[in-house]
DNA sequence: CTCGGTGCAAATGCTTTGCAATGTC
DNA sequence: GACATTGCAAAGCATTTGCACCGAG
């Protein structure tokens, strides 16, 4: 994944819609989003932010993801914490998330076949899905044997 | 579904959990709890507690559904919005949500094939399931019609 | 030059907490 | 009696907002 293309998608979302204008914060945080991996907060990734030198507000970090969030580029959760997460959506394939309740640990997965059930679901209930969010919530291996 | 066997559930849990004690506010609260249909927050269940003469406080009903949740008596949600829902788990099949993004409406469905999908990605990664939610997020027909 | 965006700090709103009084066991 | 639970109000905390300045188009 080359940041180059994400910030082509970003600029095209900002030209589509019009009156969104390109600032320097906008490309810095989605760079910042290109190198996560795994899960993130806002608070961290502003953090990282700052740490790298970048001149940013926490204001400006929300309203960003936000717009990374409808650009399609993040995804957005919210397991068991108050906290929201956000991961980068950019080249992954759509996955979902078995949430240890124990240790904080998420352990990831992807099924074709629960794919299909939701467009299946979808189509009876006459629903156009844009995301969806499977969260299995247990006890790991590793704490089960603790 | 007898209120007599919620309570009978909650009273079996707070005596397997030494030391927490059968008070009349969470029986008060299961009560209301049990009278709920769909979803609700803790903020609506308190004033109507309140509105139907009942004595306690908000602290009292956070406390208290979370002592339900871990008692399997309810559920709990986090959809789009920064509050938390509840419904009850007490005699209901266990189902998912298809969330409307434009309305808040929110429509539920069950999936036999989605349970056995769970069991079998909570085997091969050796995981533990307790509880599990599928939320897709759309548009309703009803909003896409608009 | 026009408005949208930014940074700050203050505001918001859900949820939790501290503490004295109360009631269960 | 001991100590868990309650009620109240205050504290916490993630997120949003108001507003003056800044800068993209």
């Amino acid at each position: 994944m080359r940041a180059e293309a994400a910030h082509d998608i970003l600029k095209k979302y900002l030209r589509e819609n019009r009156n969104l204008r390109s600032t320097p914060e906008r490309f810095a945080i989605l760079d910042a989003v290109l190198q996560t991996q795994g899960h993130f907060d806002a608070e961290s990734l502003y953090y990282r932010l700052i740490s790298d030198g970048v001149k940013v507000s926490k204001a400006t970090v929300y309203n960003t993801l936000g717009l990374l969030l409808n650009a399609g580029l993040v995804s957005k959760y919210r397991f068991a914490e108050k906290t929201s997460r956000y991961e980068k959506a950019f080249g992954r394939p759509q996955h979902h998330h078995l949430v240890c309740l124990a240790c904080g640990d998420i352990i990831e997965f992807v099924s074709d076949r629960l794919e299909r059930i939701q467009e299946e679901v979808c189509g009876e209930k006459d629903f156009t899905p844009q995301s969806s969010s499977l969260q299995i919530f247990g006890t790991c291996a590793r704490c089960r044997k603790k």
